[in-house]
DNA sequence: AAAGTCTGCAACCGCTTTCTT
DNA sequence: CAAGAAAGCGGTTGCAGACTT
């Protein structure tokens, strides 16, 4: 027993509808009002379901519909609601006056949801992604030198980089990015890094890799934390291109977040997450990281 | 200039929820 | 209260125009 369709559809026009098709739909909602959309095609001559025309009605020829493009106040609160009520268009519509669902939809997946993945954020979630792939979008910015980076034969410590790729992400500053990202790099080069007996191996997603040239890729779960995965993993297809293993330094400096609020909420997530995973030894000092002014960097060691 | 690829968006499909009888 | 109809909703598709090769 199958579902019955939702009208007879023998007959019917579908795919775009005509200026005629609109100014008959308009003329007669605007007489008789929306409603019964079932009896609504025949009624008003149209070779139409009631669907496609409640369709037509709400998402483009209502009267009060605001069309152009989404300004920033728009944007910042779908991405406000978006984080509460997820994927519920019509109850983000719903708060945006003259915007409809459709539309909503449509600028989500074809703008702020590029915009949150270029930003190292998790559009799902909109917790970080702290998944170096997202970090390489980072270091890819035209501003960024990569050159800077690809010399550096510095032991790179993966949970620093995901430090960083934290706080860059939790930022919608270009600049303070990139700043973040320069500023750990110069740190890393002048710290004497010492090398302990717990040995992290790091790999990175495709993009990455393109970008780095040589390292390789662990991508497990959709983005990774701090997490044990990282330890000790090899990849047995490719030892030659990878790079030694990291070690881990817990000297770390990093500026404060540009938005201390913003980023605390991520703070504490993260430091549960990373508490758990990560042995007593090689924790981070979390509270004196986030103490240390961006003007003036300095060493932290939580051993 | 032509062909191929990408992007944005209107419209559709099918499932769920709400309303009516 | 149950069943069927109507409306609502979110995922997906198809197409036109823009962009790239």
């Amino acid at each position: 027993m199958g579902r019955s369709p939702c009208c007879d559809k023998t007959g019917l026009k579908k795919g775009p509808w005509t200026q005629e098709e609109d100014i008959k739909l308009t003329q007669y909602i605007r007489i008789h009002g929306p409603g019964n959309w079932k009896t609504l095609p025949k009624n008003a001559g149209l070779q139409r379901c009631g669907k496609s025309c409640r369709l037509r009605w709400t998402n483009y020829l209502r009267p009060d519909i605001k069309r152009g493009r989404f300004s920033f106040e728009e944007e910042e609160t779908i991405i406000q609601l978006h984080s509460v009520l997820g994927n519920k268009w019509s109850a983000i519509a719903a708060r945006l006056p003259g915007r409809t669902d459709n539309e909503i939809k449509n600028y989500w997946n074809t703008q702020i949801r590029k915009k949150l993945l270029q930003k190292g954020i998790d559009p799902v979630t909109h917790a970080p992604r702290l998944d170096l792939s997202d970090l390489s979008t980072i270091l890819s910015s035209p501003q960024f030198n990569l050159a800077n980076l690809l010399s550096l034969r510095t032991l790179v410590n993966p949970d620093v980089l995901r430090l960083v790729s934290l706080l860059a992400s939790s930022s919608s500053n270009q600049e303070h990015q990139e700043m973040l990202l320069t500023n750990h790099i110069n740190t890393m080069n002048q710290s004497p890094i010492q090398q302990t007996q717990d040995c992290y191996s790091m790999h990175l997603s495709p993009r990455s890799s393109q970008l780095l040239g040589k390292v390789n890729l662990i991508h497990e779960n959709d983005g990774l934390y701090f997490s044990n995965h990282l330890v000790n993993f090899s990849d047995q297809t490719s030892q030659e291109n990878m790079v030694p293993p990291f070690s881990i330094d817990n000297s770390v400096t990093l500026p404060s977040p540009q938005y201390p609020s913003q980023v605390s909420e991520n703070w504490s997530f993260l430091r549960s997450d990373i508490e758990n995973k990560i042995p007593s030894s090689q924790k981070f000092n979390f509270d004196s990281i986030l103490s240390i002014p961006m003007s003036s960097p300095s060493h932290v060691n939580s051993s």
